[in-house]
DNA sequence: GTCTATAGCCGGATAGAC
DNA sequence: GTCTATCCGGCTATAGAC
């Protein structure tokens, strides 16, 4: 029995994501940081350049994984129903292996000052092409003909929240959460 | 046509859910604040008492309206459907009321230290009877019989989220909001 | 690769004049 | 009720010894 060594590097960026999840990136501080891992401050710099890097890198590595995801989805030949399934199934699966950094990528971003466009477009692009999935399915008559805006807000809402609530990761519940999710956000409650 | 005249209590509340919407709690500074206002920051301080208090005060008047409103929901003699929908309203109207008050409630309650306890227990309070309406739903057979805790994350977490999104505080639209929003969460966004 | 020491700045909050 | 001046502690980041 013995635990994967992983490298400062590493270590410090899964640490820092748990504390900005706690906490926010802005009340998290490097003492903070570098106490939770065992060593002073000015020793992480040796491993990271500032505080503004390790938030851009937790959070573009998820966003990237993201804008591809859905790139792959939307050029699949399936109907809306099948493609918002594999949305709901790509976020199940990125937060589940990563739910701290998710939780930067929903609540941090605003403090990425450089990089701050650079997110935006990302984030646009995704929403521009969920957008479509939505817009096509209606045309389609598959969706309701309810405001698209609301339909897409409510969907991804939940979507993005998952973080709060992702139980460990857990293969086996992974496949039967992704059924019930995606039939809740597609067919309702209401039996 | 004449603007309603504020007091400097009530401005600085408003200015500070405000930025606390934008940058975070921990990313405003009391200078920051004053600025916006146009006053020094020592000002701040012959109206309010600490920084603390005024996100205490942002966060708990909109907690126990939430509070207040589902004990009177939860006491409604009607079936679940109805009751969902009434909760609906509930965040809806709320939410347009004060969004940036929402947000602070949402992303700034870990901040809330010495209150942080009695916040757990308005939200767990809250939890709990929205928990009551669903298991009561299920067993009524009226709502579906996947694990109450998804459907409950699902619907909160949308709801939890109108302030990113609903627009400018617009009664006409806000009844076709409740309408068109409970419709999606209770039956679903296919035909 | 980690440490101690410290630079240089910014944070919340108070004192006391006007 | 707002101002100027200021306290003092905490912040990110760097320098240089080991």
């Amino acid at each position: 029995m013995k635990t994967t060594k992983i490298d400062r590097k590493t270590e410090i960026m899964q640490v820092a994501s748990r504390l900005f999840r706690e906490r926010g990136y802005s009340a998290v501080t490097m003492r903070d940081l570098a106490t939770e891992i065992g060593i002073k401050a000015a020793s992480l710099y040796n491993h990271i350049s500032s505080k503004q890097q390790i938030l851009s890198e937790i959070i573009f590595v998820i966003a990237e994984e993201f804008t591809d995801g859905i790139e792959g989805i939307a050029s699949m030949n399936a109907d809306a129903s099948t493609k918002l399934k594999a949305v709901v199934a790509q976020h199940i699966t990125l937060t589940s292996e990563n739910p701290y950094g998710m939780a930067a990528l929903n609540n941090d971003w605003m403090h990425l000052e450089d990089k701050l466009e650079y997110y935006l477009q990302l984030r646009n692009q995704y929403e521009k092409r969920f957008r479509e999935i939505v817009l096509a399915g209606q045309q389609a008559g598959e969706l309701k003909s309810v405001s698209h805006e609301i339909l897409l807000f409510s969907i991804l809402s939940t979507l993005r929240n998952l973080y709060l609530w992702i139980p460990k990761k857990d293969d086996l519940k992974k496949d039967k959460l992704i059924e019930d999710l995606s039939e809740i956000l597609l067919q309702g409650v209401v039996k």
